[in-house]
DNA sequence: CTCATACCAGACTCATTTAGTCGGTTATCA
DNA sequence: TGATAACCGACTAAATGAGTCTGGTATGAG
C-alpha cells in the first residue's frame, strides 16, 4: 500500500506547527506536546512519544518544567521531510527484499531488487527536497486561495 | 515504513519472468503459476492468487488446461510497474490522511495533506515510468557487469 | 521548598494488515 | 476421461501499527 504511518503524519504536522509558531512569536518558541496535540486533535500521549523520538534524533530540542516544551533544533528550511519520516518510521524500504536484516532469502533469484532500489533512492531524494518551511508556505498559499505559486524546488529523478 | 508488500514484489517478478520467456520462446509463451513459483521459490498457492488478481486486472491472460498458464496481455514495454502494484496492493496512498473512505477525521486541522498528495503523485509518476521491459533490460545489464547503461526515462517532479 | 508542569522510557493491549494455507469448483487438452 | 491448471472464498497465524498505562526525572513558578 506504500503509505506513511500515522506517527510520521503526526510528526510532520507537529514540526510544521513548531515552525509556524517560531515565526509568530519572538521570545519563547517552545510548545508542549499537550498544546500541539490539542491543536490537531491527536492523542496526547502518542504525540508525546513521537516528539520524544524526534528529540532523540536531534530534530527537536526539549526542555522540561513549567515553561518547557519542544522547539525546532534548526531552522525550518534546514529540516527535510525525509529526516522526520526516517526518524519516526525508520529506514525507508520500498521493497521487502531489502530489510534491516540484509537481503531476503530470495537472494540470487530475486530479479527486481536493483530497479526497485533505484526507485527507493528516487523517493528518498524526493522527500529530501521537501523542507518543513515548504509545508508552512504551502498552507499559506492554500489559505489565500491562489494555487498558482509553486513552493519548493524541482527534483529530477534519473532511473 | 513505506514499503511494497511481498505480493507486489512477487507480482513484479512474475511479470518480468513472463516478459523474458516471451522473448525466448516463439510459440507458446504461457507459463503455469507452479512453474513461476518454483523458479523463484515463492509459495505456489500464494503466487497463484496474485496471478489471478493480475489476470482480473487485465494485465495477464490466462488459459486453463494442460497446456495452459499465464501470459502478458500486452507487450512488456506497455505495462508499467505502477499498474502492477496498483492491481495488487490497491490504490497508492502515501499519507494515511487520504484513505479509501475519503478524508480522515482531521479534515480542517490536517495541514500537510496537500504537500503529501503531491509527493504521492510524484511517486506515481515515477512508478509509471518503469516498464516491465526495463526490468528485463536491467537484469541483462547487471549480468554483463556493465552498470553504465541507464534504462528508463527521466521523471521530473515539480512540487 | 515544594508542587504543578512537562519531558522521559518502556511495557503493554487492541486492531489492522500481511502472508500464507486449505478445500472445493470449473475449464481444457492429450 | 483423467491429468493439469486456472478460479474462488474462507480461514489462520504472524507481524505491524495505533494507542494506553505506569512510573519515573527535570525545572521553574509561587
Amino acid at each position: 500500500m506504500l503509505r506513511l504511518t500515522k506517527k510520521a503524519d503526526y510528526g510532520l504536522m507537529a514540526l510544521r506547527y513548531l515552525a509556524e509558531q517560531a515565526t509568530l512569536t519572538s521570545s519563547n518558541p517552545a510548545r508542549s506536546a499537550k498544546d500541539i496535540a490539542e491543536a490537531y486533535h491527536i492523542p496526547p500521549q502518542l504525540l508525546a512519544k513521537i516528539l520524544q523520538t524526534l528529540a532523540r534524533a536531534g530534530l527537536l530540542v526539549s526542555h522540561a518544567g513549567s515553561t518547557g516544551g519542544y522547539a525546532l533544533s534548526r531552522a525550518a528550511r534546514e529540516i527535510t521531510a525525509f529526516e522526520v519520516i526516517r526518524a519516526i518510521d525508520g529506514p525507508l524500504f520500498i521493497t521487502s527484499c531489502i530489510t534491516i536484516h540484509g537481503p531476503c532469502d530470495l537472494v540470487g533469484t530475486c530479479t527486481i531488487r536493483e530497479p526497485l532500489r533505484k526507485v527507493n533512492e528516487s523517493i528518498k531524494d524526493l522527500l529530501n527536497g521537501i523542507l518543513i518551511s515548504d509545508l508552512v508556505d504551502m498552507t499559506e498559499v492554500d489559505r489565500q486561495g491562489a494555487g498558482t505559486a509553486v513552493a519548493g524546488g524541482l527534483v529530477s529523478i534519473a532511473l
